[in-house]
DNA sequence: CTTGCCCCTGACGTCAACGTCAGGTTCTAG
DNA sequence: CTAGAACCTGACGTTGACGTCAGGGGCAAG
């Protein structure tokens, strides 16, 4: 398929596959005339690479990791990221945790006082260590 | 406390807590000099403003839904910014759990390898090592 | 043939959340 | 009193993942 295709059934743009041809994430089959055309298997590929997108990681932080992630083979050098990359996604998960927690209390709250029921009292969240300097 | 304390405390930058101070996310008592005071209750903010962040949230956005999340109550205009994001975050937790379960089994492959499988480049560490150059 | 749609390669624009520098003021320790 | 740390206000720089525009080519239909 035509990149205005693959554009069409991953939901990205085209530019955007072009960026990720750019940044070495996708390759393509070129046509005499230069068009790009990809397999099947590009669709998963395209959406794999948003998924890692979506979570965070850096343009060459997926180059480096999708190879990983396929084959499942982990070169020593790159365990290092994987578990930096591991941990942030965890440290972030527990943001996105608490986050929703605090909106959906805000929507439930909302929908009561639309009901007509009175406001309960909102409780504030003990923050997290960020690793900040020990208080003297 | 000052800006740099507080900094310090929170672990965010001077720089950071200006310009939260400019989207109006944060104030500040000035002393007759000009410089900003700030009372304890802003280090919790100043944590929970970083971590509407790490949830993906924009500064305007920010602005928005942290007055909701602190009183309560939910002018109905907001409701529809509140479902959205959390329609949001809903979906960024499912890449992040996802991308966070490849990682984890590559690291429990790579773990496996290291334990079974002899690797073919692992170089023992060497005592003496001092000149190790750590790469930017 | 030519119309219209899709495609190509640069290359500059954008936006947010700061980093960084310049040039000047204020606070504090000795 | 003085050095230096900490603070101030601009204002320009950075980065990543694209958006957008300019200028031009390829190809099936009518």
């Amino acid at each position: 398929m035509r990149i205005g295709e693959l554009a069409e059934r991953t939901g990205v743009s085209v530019r955007a596959l072009r960026y990720y041809e750019e940044q070495k994430l996708l390759r393509s089959d070129r046509s005499p005339s230069g068009q790009r055309h990809y397999g099947q298997d590009a669709v998963e590929r395209v959406l794999r690479i948003q998924q890692l997108y979506s979570a965070g990681l850096s343009s060459k932080t997926v180059l480096t990791l999708m190879p990983c992630l396929e084959s499942g083979e982990v070169r020593p050098e790159v365990l290092d990221l994987l578990e930096s990359e591991r941990a942030r996604i965890d440290r972030q998960l527990q943001d996105l945790l608490s986050t929703r927690d605090q909106l959906d209390t805000a929507i439930a709250t909302s929908r009561a006082s639309m009901a007509g029921v009175p406001c309960p009292r909102l409780k504030a969240q003990e923050p997290r260590d960020r690793g900040r300097t020990a208080p003297v």
